[in-house]
DNA sequence: CGGCCTATTGAAGCTCGTCAATTCGTGTGG
DNA sequence: CCACACGAATTGACGAGCTTCAATAGGCCG
């Protein structure tokens, strides 16, 4: 464990701070991959769990790296990316606090992450051996449940992602990105409005969608010349959901 | 069950057989779901199933209905489908024989289908109840393991497509594509040529990687003509495998 | 203030989708 | 067995949508 530490320090140039423990009992409780399991597991998940902080721009781990641990993340916001041969990126999913991710590691005890986990800003997270995860499964059934379910949910916003990118045009996929992340981070401001607190580029969003950065920030410029957003830099606040709604609907072609 | 039965038969139009089940027997002992598994269970799984029979163009389930069962395909073709609001489908797997579909039941008692499973020709599968199978993995934990693996395995390939559809222009895609499902199923011809015997139209191969018809059409025409392939009617040969490489890897622009 | 990252916007061009017309291939029924 | 019908496939023309490149402006931090 601590030679990979040390490894990704090395490789990434993140820097790796060794927190106490105890602060994160609570959050364990918290985490949908470990509801319902019983006191003891819990404290056993407590107590065996190594904390890592990787500061911006650094990775948790990288694809290809051999998958040993599974994380939660505390603190913070990572994106898992994806990288081709020629250099482009597409942003496959993102964490916030409390989410669970690099699952697979439980699964394949000698295979490699399949994507890459950037922090997105100085984070912190909770990861466990992927060995000790197994081991407790086997007492604790819940917890294969749990996982498989995190796994279904994870499969068919895949098969959503790919249906839209496969059928719908930049400005319905950028619309529904934005009205997700309203939904799902959004925060309602005094005055009615909804912004998206995350701080994410036209980059990001683009990588999120499947398209260039220069194709969203027109989009977002023409949305807030129609007021029904208002953009700042990285960040979008939600001024009319409805119209956005139709736009990812395509009911307005042609006006 | 057989309510479930009649009433998707009435909806679709599907025929429905019933056949003997000792049949099938040396297919449950193959198939990757049910590797490992005691004798014993796999005698209960003998006879715990229900044999389904579709004609082609019918449906073992569509998109939205109560989804009590996981499916084995015994023989035939079935492609898994979603389609969107205003009508336009994309194929998120195709089902071979040996390989299971509809496992999202095992999980959740009370969730719906994400996508259609349409028999691409009369087509017959082993159904197992969902409820059956969740009593069965708690004295088996690998059933467990075996479903989680065949989960991951699911979820990199649809973030692989994800990836593919979002970076990479039709011609890559299309090349990518045919490279895939000759290796999976394509045979190796006397001549040394490997034919894809899947049946799949133009249309067919368009919703698979997110394009037309006529754009499948166009550069299945230009590769004939430069020797890579010979294409039929539903049909496709790949004489020049690396030809075809080479263009999914997106080396050849501009010639 | 200067440097750097982010964002905007215009212009040009290419990929791809759309529509329409036609041909091809397969199975059916006279 | 041939003619016909129907679905599948081809091909051309056109244009919309999007990417690409380049130049410029804006915002934030040291």
């Amino acid at each position: 464990m601590q030679a990979l530490l040390c490894q990704l320090a090395f490789a990434e140039g993140g820097r790796i701070k060794i927190v106490s423990s105890a602060t994160f009992a609570p959050l364990i409780r918290q985490v949908a991959l470990f509801r319902g399991l019983s006191p003891t597991t819990l404290d056993q998940l407590g107590v065996n769990h190594v904390i890592r902080s990787v500061e911006e721009g650094s990775f948790f781990f990288q694809q290809g790296d051999a998958c040993r641990h599974l994380y939660v993340l505390a603190q913070g916001r990572v994106k898992i990316t994806q990288i081709t041969a020629d250099g482009q990126q597409v942003v496959l999913r993102l964490i916030m606090p409390g989410q669970t991710f690099g699952s697979i590691a439980v699964l394949r005890p000698e295979s490699d992450y399949p994507a890459s986990a950037l922090a997105m800003e100085d984070s912190t997270a909770l990861a466990w051996d992927s060995a000790f995860l197994r081991g407790l499964a086997q007492r604790e059934p819940s917890l294969n449940l749990n996982l498989m379910d995190l796994m279904r949910i994870h499969i068919e916003e895949m098969q959503a992602r790919f249906r839209e990118v496969a059928t719908e045009k930049v400005e319905q996929r950028l619309a529904q990105t934005l009205l997700r992340l309203a939904a799902q981070t959004g925060k309602r401001q005094p005055d009615g409005h909804v912004t998206i607190d995350l701080r994410l580029t036209r980059q990001d969003l683009a990588e999120m969608i499947g398209t260039t950065l220069y194709s969203v920030s027109r989009l977002l410029s023409s949305w807030e010349r129609r007021g029904l957003i208002s953009t700042g830099r990285e960040s979008v606040a939600v001024l009319n959901p409805h119209g956005l709604v139709s736009i990812a609907e395509d009911l307005d072609r042609k006006e």
